[in-house]
DNA sequence: TGTTAGCACTCACGCGTTACGAGTGCTAAC
DNA sequence: GTTAGCACTCGTAACGCGTGAGTGCTAACA
């Protein structure tokens, strides 16, 4: 879609001043707030084009114009200004990276939190999802005469738990023993590359303990695949309130409720990313979750020796500042990098 | 204080139609609704000295009456009636029972869910606060060159682990040595039990590996004292969105401050129990954490071996449903205390 | 031909008025 | 002591109306 510059400014002026205030915006406001050199006439002509053209409507005949989805979207594309983090947010940041995080749980909760704070948007932020991780150590803990925990660190240093039940758990001994085998076959595995080959030729060195290990495998397994485990922190939900858009109860409540959801705030990050490495902006309907029509998402995704693994996003009416929003989420998955780096350590 | 039966009709009649309603009830309504064979007049009468009790008030001359702090603690402590499960809902708590409830976290989270969807209150509940709790076993986990892991497994198999950073982290089987150690002497104690002259003796007996030793120990009691790492789950915060009372935004919001920060979540569950092993009814004020003073809470603990340890709660308005409320919280609370024996397990 | 001034028209919103109803307290009669 | 009746209060919903911000259309102008 092309527009001449008139067309452009005008559009930009819609969608910016629509942004900040979250009212219909007419041609006389238009001319007076912006000094585009033309008449209120004019931009009611052209206007009236770009309503014609599905990026602007009206809420009904002779109220002011707000940005459609379609008019958003091209604001995205093609006139959004990046902008850089305002020092505040930058030492913010800083601040945040300063304080000891030394464990990937502890890391995600401040990160949401963090994001939230910035941008007073709702934010998510998951853990990365194992299938995409590797198997740092392995670690069978003696509990009691059935049951022992299975411990499974990964490359990002996240700590999965895991009761087993046996009918006879091994003694400490054997278990000590049974977890330096398990960590020379799978240490530094990720879940694709245990394969069947593998396993069997396990069960053969494992010889009378190989009653242990097949639940063994199969938690391991079940733990790297399953979302269940995986954990989402949100932050700052609440904000949602502070927006007129949603001052509606049963339009907040939608947003609530797919925000305490587990199975929708899976399919809120695993949709997959149109440009895996970036940052993704869905406005709208583009998003395929009905509770969350109404809203914009801001989604990166964080990486680990440049696969992709967990996810940060933002939630926020159509009307969000995207400029902001984008240069935080870009800021703060930057922070991330640096600490996963730095907890990944000497490995 | 003491009131005749007339009294205590109409305030129970009050009471219970407030709670039902949200609506300020009149002596009109009153004598229409509860066939107490007097006259509105004569209710009005009575209401009148109900009020100069400070048992009601009015918002307004001319308007019904409506429960006061005093008239709920009230209606609490005297009048209302304990009412056993729902078949519905003893189901309910059966299926969530029956579910494979393998570990603390995960039966937290189904729990203060269950709570939630029962009485369509928000609810809150915590892990066990581990000061309260004894260590089960220790394990020193293998990570770098620099750095271990520490997992800690309780007596209620709730399991935290934390990264511990040295200057050179000793190798794997020394590790399952001091593993091993560490368990002979701490396994079976609570934080109480570990003191200088137990440090000391392990001191002694580690030797070259003293500098692991304080380390660890320190972490092990920040781990158990601190309330940084004790979880706490809430869920159906938005269910107070359905409430009349709160749907003034400010209202709303401060609550979902309290629910949504830590620090204050943590000043609702850890105020002292009047009766640390039955369940504690808070009306308004009573409470003292300002953003949560119009709204009631009902708190119990669930113990282990007879000391108290977590928390739940629920989160409502002054005029919320006592009785269910209280017999949805104690049916969970005996529910937990089954998971946890069986948790417990053959120890 | 593009731009602009002017005009008639629309429609949400705020405001004062009014009618209504649910509630009260008081008084007098039973 | 109880109750019927009455005057009074006050929040709320409904209504009408003026206002203002907006529109589209037309005609005049550069």
């Amino acid at each position: 879609m092309l527009l001449n510059e008139r067309k452009f400014k005008i559009l930009q002026a819609i969608v910016s001043d629509y942004i900040e205030t979250a009212e219909p915006i007419g041609s006389r406001t238009i001319a007076k707030k912006y000094e585009l050199g033309i008449s209120s006439a004019t931009i009611r002509n052209e206007m009236s084009d770009l309503e014609d053209m599905g990026l602007i409507s009206q809420l009904h005949t002779s109220s002011g114009r707000v940005p459609s989805e379609k008019g958003y979207r091209f604001y995205v594309d093609s006139m959004m200004q990046s902008r850089a983090l305002t020092s505040d947010e930058a030492m913010f940041l800083q601040q945040m990276l300063i304080e000891n995080i030394y464990q990937a749980e502890y890391m995600m909760r401040e990160t949401a939190k963090a994001l939230a704070r910035l941008t007073k948007y709702p934010a998510i932020v998951s853990e990365p999802f194992l299938k995409k991780t590797t198997i740092k150590h392995i670690q069978l803990v003696p509990l009691d005469e059935k049951s022992l925990l299975l411990v499974l660190v990964t490359d990002t240093k996240t700590v999965k738990n895991q009761v087993v039940n046996l009918n006879t758990a091994p003694n400490y001994e054997t278990l000590t023993k049974l977890s330096a085998q398990l960590n020379t076959h799978l240490a530094g595995l990720s879940i694709r590359e245990i394969n069947r080959q593998l396993i069997d030729k396990m069960l053969m060195q494992f010889g009378e303990h190989a009653h242990v290990l097949m639940p063994v495998l199969g938690i391991i397994a079940d733990m790297i695949q399953s979302e269940d485990d995986v954990r989402v922190f949100t932050s700052g939900v609440k904000n949602i309130l502070a927006f007129p858009e949603f001052s509606d109860k049963t339009k907040a409540e939608a947003i609530f409720n797919a925000l305490e959801d587990r199975a929708s705030l899976f399919e809120i990050l695993g949709q997959p990313l149109a440009s895996p490495q970036g940052i993704q902006i869905i406005i709208g309907a583009e998003n395929h979750l009905d509770l969350l029509k109404a809203c914009s998402l801001i989604k990166a995704n964080y990486t680990i020796d440049n696969q992709s693994t967990g996810c940060i996003a933002l939630i926020g009416p159509m009307r969000m500042d995207y400029a902001q929003a984008v240069s935080v989420v870009s800021g703060i998955l930057q922070s991330i990098q640096n600490v996963i780096k730095a907890l990944g350590g000497t490995q």
